[in-house]
DNA sequence: AGTTGCCCCTGCGCGC
DNA sequence: TGCGCGCAGGGGCAAC
């Protein structure tokens, strides 16, 4: 559920209540939560017992908090995952998954997530990039992400334009609703295919994208329902500024055709079909 | 080697 | 009221 506006949001949120913090005890409460720590969820408590958090850190999705030791926590909120700020006498929450206790006696933070999809894990390298992360590439709000890189390596690709979006190894932080959002802005169709992608046009989409997660991130990001919440349990409000996500058969705020809603990949893609007419013939692709 | 689907989960809203 | 179905902000990984 949550894109780079999201855990962005939850990761300012977190930076004052856990930088500087020692961690007192982690309870594990479901295992799943922990599957991509494989040394199991003993290991993972006694890892971090003792350990100070010195910040916070995000790359697209993902976001980390470094440790006094190199190492760092690493958690990704998945579809349902969230990270919340609780005094220790809030009752559990019905998801809660993983709890952080701190030897000041201050606010527990909470790993919370209904579908389990998100997790939290223990990985090296927490002052730059964590091991574990080394596939992810940068996010468009990251200084060092090249957009003439991103360009070329768009155009290289041998799939459709939404898919390259959501492929976090070509550019991180982008979901199904800014994906959607993106492609509407430029006037594209998910399903064009990427090696016909001009330069200016992909330099232009690339704009769109960094707007439309600038423009969310000033929001709080979006909220469709009580998933998606920042470490104190607020929504986000950028779901108003939506002009085509969850919009099927309401008209396109450009041109007033009604949006359509196309299956994609077990999900949804939502377009206008004025705006973004479908590619007249979809991608060849190889055989044999 | 790059690309494509499947599948992991829980809960909610809808139609019958 | 109750059940079954489809759908939901994601990503790892096996299979082509």
């Amino acid at each position: 559920m949550p894109e780079l506006p999201e855990v962005e949001t939850v990761r300012a949120g977190l930076d004052r209540f856990v930088t500087g913090r020692t961690i007192e005890s982690v309870e594990v409460l479901h295992p799943r939560a922990i599957r991509r720590h494989v040394a199991g969820a003993q290991d993972f408590a006694d890892q971090l017992k003792g350990r100070t958090i010195t910040g916070t850190r995000r790359r697209g999705k993902y976001l980390w908090l470094p440790l006094d030791d190199d190492a760092a926590i690493i958690g990704h909120l998945g579809m349902s995952g969230q990270l919340l700020v609780q005094p220790a006498e809030a009752p559990d929450e019905t998801h809660l998954r993983v709890r952080f206790t701190f030897d000041d006696g201050g606010p527990q933070v909470r790993f919370v997530d209904q579908r389990t999809f998100g997790g939290l894990s223990v990985s090296p390298g927490g002052a730059e990039l964590p091991d574990e992360l080394a596939h992810i590439a940068r996010d468009p709000m990251d200084p060092l992400f090249v957009d003439e890189e991103f360009v070329a390596a768009l155009r290289r690709r041998r799939t459709d334009v939404k898919r390259a979006l959501l492929d976090q190894t070509l550019i991180s932080g982008v979901g199904n609703i800014y994906a959607d959002e993106a492609l509407w802005r430029a006037g594209l169709h998910g399903n064009r295919p990427t090696e016909k992608i001009t330069r200016p046009a992909a330099r232009r989409l690339l704009g769109h994208v960094r707007d439309v997660l600038n423009e969310a991130l000033g929001q709080g990001g979006t909220s469709f329902d009580a998933l998606y919440v920042n470490v104190n349990g607020e929504s986000g409000y950028f779901d108003r500024s939506l002009n085509v996500y969850g919009r099927s058969g309401e008209p396109c705020r450009r041109c007033a055709a009604l949006v359509r809603r196309e299956a994609f990949m077990n999900r949804s893609s939502y377009s206008c079909p004025k705006c973004q007419p479908a590619p007249r013939q979809t991608r060849v692709r190889s055989v044999g």
